[in-house]
DNA sequence: TTGAAAGCGCTAACAA
DNA sequence: TTGTTAGCGCTTTCAA
């Protein structure tokens, strides 16, 4: 087994409360002692037991980070923005995989639980409210991430993808187009809307009003954005603007409006959140005339867990429910040397 | 505070052990006094104090991830692939990144050691031997994902990039290329040498030789793809192939090639290390006419972990040094429906 | 089927 | 500067 304190206190000739000192520099050793207990902490490979301490000192110095899959990069932004946090903050992180299913969910929040874990933070799913709640009730410190919970009082950091989904639009209009097509997901809960939301707005503060067949909501994957952009091309005349939803959507949308021929953006300007950038370091999107939008994914994680632990430390201020702007940008307008298209390297002879 | 054993008993008048045996149905109760326990736990809202239980019964069902970067598409596979693997047998994970930094690295063992995690799955950075060596003189528990370091005798679980190197080299050569040309990053270690070793096994096996020039090494990084890339152009005639040994790289090379209106594959075939299918369900890379192979990076990290679960649960059988094979895709040749390029949506007019 | 006593390895609180 | 005592919340061991 692994030496504890008495051991190392044995072979010091010391009480184990002046190893914990040397060990946790909780206070002063005399020198010569102190030089002791390194020696026999040394020789026994000594390495202080956190679990014992954890229970002792009723402390804990990590996080629970729960999300939907890591797999997806918006989210794994998110988690390294969080890690990175916690790191500096000298706290680990317990990571946590739901795949938005609510029983996934409500077991990894009941195992951080019982590690007592010093807090949490939850991308929640859209089952969550009883299980926050609980969370409430007990007291576990936690904070939301990306998505809101109504009627939850728990501090919030997330992206203002309305907004975002605005400027992606007025940017189109802004271009000239008129007729704008939508295409997006929805998970049955407020996320998509909030685009849809910010697309009709753009619309509507230039007098116009979204056709409900160029309107296409589907579920959020690489496959929707497919079968719903094939959909909206059937129908002549052609939209001259599309926005799409999410990163997704976008790529089945882009393979959909190739294998139809129409050309971007001659034929149809596109529009689109992405979250690939700082994964390919742009480069692959930037080949192709695109605007994008990008949510600040990295820094929902960061400061999010900045506010967790702020609140582990005993902050006592309102609630937060902090929205952070979506990074736009446009190809190829804007200052960045204009790039060639990939199209270039690919056109068969 | 929260509720403790003791608090249920009290409630539930009965020792505090019975209520122990209730929680963990460790051994039979009587249902009566079970009902009532199970009425004191609601009552109280207890959630059992797991690292009280870790330490009185020296157990612990979590165990630690030491990856370089879960923000790079290969980690992110392999974290998703140990947590599942790792949750479908009850264990928790704790992420660790270490950006290949061997100082955050140490740090990060030392912080799980110390936590007393059952077991460690790690891609060590180059400079961890001695840590390892540490981590077996305790008898710690761990196994070596993706990179094996030499005499360090645990469990290792990677992939052959080096006989995927080669089969990749050996297409470019079947479709009767001559000239190939390599696009490499060192670490300073054994990685991409496997590769380049691949490389010009498959040209020895035609009795080829790889021309000096033609071999590029710079680092793992898109920008060095770029600029190797160019290069690589600079000399006439130009090569008839191109192996790439990753996808950063690739994604440089390929923006290289585009900038300097070099088509793929007329000009110059291309064959490439791709980590990024799982993430786009390969449809992005479907348009472009590369050979691919990518690495099971999932797998790595799930039968890494199975691995490491094993041993925990006490197998003492020889030291396994597993190799999983790559999956090697051909576009647009292996009976996949014929896509069209991403160009014909891009061209501008 | 239930319980009492001991102790996991550590730290808080007090004492010398 | 160092030590003693008690106990964190639980499980192990032994006993009834």
């Amino acid at each position: 087994m692994a030496a504890t304190l008495k051991d190392v206190a044995k072979l010091a000739n010391v009480s184990i409360i002046t190893v914990s000192r040397v060990v946790n520099q909780s206070s002063y050793v005399h020198k010569a002692t102190r030089a002791r207990v390194l020696a026999a902490i040394e020789e026994l490979q000594y390495v202080p037991n956190q679990t014992a301490s954890n229970l002792r000192s009723r402390q804990n110095d990590t996080l629970a980070l729960i999300v939907p899959d890591i797999t997806t990069t918006f989210w794994t932004a998110m988690a390294r923005g969080a890690e990175d946090e916690a790191w500096a903050s000298g706290y680990g992180v317990f990571l946590c995989n739901t795949d938005d299913d609510p029983v996934k969910e409500a077991r990894y929040v009941d195992i951080v639980t019982r590690r007592r874990v010093a807090g949490i933070a939850i991308v929640p799913t859209l089952g969550s409210a009883e299980l926050l709640r609980r969370l409430l009730r007990r007291r576990q410190q936690f904070v939301m991430l990306h998505r809101k919970i109504v009627d939850i009082d728990a501090d919030t950091i997330r992206s203002d993808s309305r907004r975002a989904a605005r400027e992606l639009t007025a940017r189109l209009l802004d271009a000239g187009w008129r007729r704008c097509a939508y295409v997006g997901g929805s998970l049955g809960g407020s996320l998509g809307h909030d685009r849809l939301a910010g697309f009709t707005e753009a619309l509507a503060a230039r007098g116009l009003v979204p056709e409900a067949q160029l309107v296409k909501i589907g579920e959020h994957t690489q496959r929707s954005g497919y079968a719903l952009t094939t959909q909206l091309l059937r129908d002549k005349p052609l939209p001259e603007a599309l926005l799409i939803a999410n990163s997704r959507l976008a790529l089945g949308a882009l393979h959909a409006l190739a294998a139809a021929g129409v050309r971007v953006p001659e034929d149809l300007a596109v529009a689109t959140f992405f979250e690939l950038s700082r994964l390919v370091d742009d480069s692959r999107l930037a080949w192709t005339p695109l605007t994008i939008a990008t949510l600040p994914a990295y820094d929902i994680g960061r400061l999010g867990i900045r506010r967790l632990i702020a609140r582990i430390g005993g902050d006592t201020g309102p609630l937060e429910d902090r929205t952070l702007a979506a990074r736009i940008t446009a190809h190829p307008d804007e200052g960045a040397k204009p790039l060639l298209p990939l199209s270039q390297a690919l056109v068969p002879a």
